[in-house]
DNA sequence: ATTCCTTATTGAACACTGTTTAAAATATAA
DNA sequence: TTATATTTTAAACAGTGTTCAATAAGGAAT
């Protein structure tokens, strides 16, 4: 057939992306397909792999807007959030990106499942916005710590937010195994307030036996 | 073709399930498939569904078969070590999970990359050997506070491995954006340190405040 | 030994996957 | 009006997991 021109390039990706996340609603990503989501949007398989160069480069763009839909939706909470309590800012993000996960499985899972083919010059942005995730707590670990060294900072950062995430996966997939009365909130409020009650009274106390 | 008899049933699957365990040694499991794994054990891909009922349950044995792996490792670790120290074999068992999670990437990744069709009995066993990664630690956080309730143990035990986990997870995937002075074991020795000293702490002096 | 039945094994067929490619048709420029 | 450039797609290709009928060997009964 021939060129139709209803939509600009940028247009079409975008309704594709919104296509495949509207899918990701409501069933994983391994049911979706090239050609099932090209016929979703009326459009042929080849017409994507244009756009995108191959199914894993669009998938790439997928993930890449659910995580700037997270990354936005974590800076609201910080701005018209209390600013005195740190610590009750960073318990309050990461139920924020546990409600995410719980509210959007398919979506969340399908940032960290997907694979990035290595040697891309893109997968440094997709990185990136992984790490923008990481570091939205440093700030909050400096206002409680002001005195601490950056590497502490870093390290704590990176151990709390790897945890948050661990915990969230394990929610979402049921892997936790426990009774009803305890949620997967208590958890996350658990390990930020027992890990930031040791962490911000070793960094005041300058101590160098735990770090 | 017809029979040839020169292996029974179970050392079949069992070739099979070592061949696929190899093949996760150097190349990650989305690499594989059935039609590979037949060609290298010699049989054609009919016999492994016949063996298995279908490539899904194959890769649920080849799991389970890895997590039996780390659960006996996890437990030669506990028999050996020092049994007076629970907070130290705590960590001991974390940085022996990531010591697994490291040296064995692929393996480690399909076992919690693999999605489980729902409704299946089978299932229930494999969701068991998680669980049983999950329980290891519910003893030994008894020894460090014996008068704590069962809840705030299966609390605390979820929250330290689900948290162990996603370091482990963001570790092997190069997710985790750090200078190289701070090595993954450092993240695992800083949570479960601080975590259990303000734990404990706590369940020793009953407080309500933070659980 | 010979027949019968069961069991293990497989190749071919099927419907799917992502990707490549050449052809076709419209938009734009000359 | 012609020529060129740009979109779009159908068809072909090599791969995937799965189903199924055909086949041949093992074991049991005669």
């Amino acid at each position: 057939m021939a060129r139709r021109n209803d939509h600009t390039s940028q247009q079409l990706s975008d309704k594709i992306i919104a296509s495949a996340i509207e899918f990701l609603q409501h069933q994983p990503i391994r049911d979706l397909s090239l050609r099932a989501l090209a016929k979703s949007v009326g459009y042929s398989a080849g017409t994507l792999i244009n756009l995108f160069r191959n199914y894993n480069l669009l998938l790439l763009a997928v993930s890449g807007y659910t995580l700037d839909q997270i990354h936005q939706q974590l800076n609201d909470d910080v701005t018209k959030a209390n600013k005195d309590n740190a610590s009750q800012l960073i318990v309050s993000l990461a139920l924020e990106y546990l409600q995410f996960a719980s509210d959007h499985p398919y979506q969340w899972r399908q940032v960290f499942e997907h694979q990035l083919d290595s040697g891309l010059e893109i997968n440094l942005i997709h990185q990136h916005k992984i790490d923008r995730l990481f570091c939205k707590v440093e700030p909050l670990l400096k206002q409680l710590a002001p005195q601490a060294i950056e590497l502490d900072i870093i390290k704590a950062s990176r151990t709390l937010w790897a945890s948050v995430h661990g915990i969230c996966l394990m929610s979402i997939e049921d892997k936790l195994f426990m009774p009803t009365q305890v949620t997967s909130e208590a958890l996350i409020e658990s390990l930020i307030n027992h890990y930031l009650t040791s962490w911000v009274d070793n960094q005041t106390k300058e101590s160098f036996y735990v770090n």
